[in-house]
DNA sequence: CAGAATCCGACAAGATACTG
DNA sequence: CAGTATCTTGTCGGATTCTG
């Protein structure tokens, strides 16, 4: 095969392509803000709403949904009336963490 | 007046503008892929172009101009005729390469 | 060769009002 | 309370053409 090869990739599905799928993952204005808040303990969707003023309400509808679709958040609707669902940060949704945590360190040296 | 606060001040930036601009600093289709390429290697802008087929030409000056703005990456042109112009990814730039590594993981989870 | 200058479409994001 | 429904605006990315 190609002798050359210099990437230690497990598959061979090429590095950019693996690149441009977390980039994907990741990116948007609020996601990263929304997983971090998320990290630890699960939010109501009000209770996320507030804790990021800014955000209006259909982006972080469309972001939770998002979420919810790439399978790292899983959603908890309680039949109840007032309505009450809850959001939480799955074992897949952890993998991201590392993520934000690097990142901000970026964040530091370009602030 | 100006009390002795002057340098170390990062100390008190929310952890959520910290991410944002983390984010900033990484996110767009192609900036990740451009970075990944000159990992290693300084490149002119041919060789980018070439090295990276679907991106069109406006994307990659852009995004190159950025980067550079940013301070990450380092140009060089040569008063040259035909022109010639070098990238190469600087001390600041490097500071990214983590993240790249660390996303390409996440990446993987999500393919 | 390396880019600058336009033009354009698609979609991300925001504001506001409304509903079960 | 937790969303929907619309409308408007902004940004990203692409195609093409031109120039020192």
């Amino acid at each position: 095969m190609t002798p050359e090869l210099q990437e230690t990739e497990k598959e061979n599905v090429p590095i950019e392509q693996i690149i441009k799928k977390g980039v994907d993952v990741i990116c948007g204005k609020w996601r990263l803000i929304i997983i971090h808040l998320l990290r630890d303990k699960t939010l109501r969707y009000g209770e996320i709403k507030r804790a990021i003023p800014g955000i209006s309400e259909k982006v972080l509808v469309h972001e939770l949904k998002q979420l919810v679709e790439l399978g790292m958040v899983d959603k908890q609707s309680f039949g109840e009336v007032p309505p009450r669902v809850e959001y939480r940060l799955n074992e897949k949704g952890h993998t991201v963490l590392p993520v934000i945590d690097v990142l901000s360190q970026v964040g530091r040296v370009f602030m």
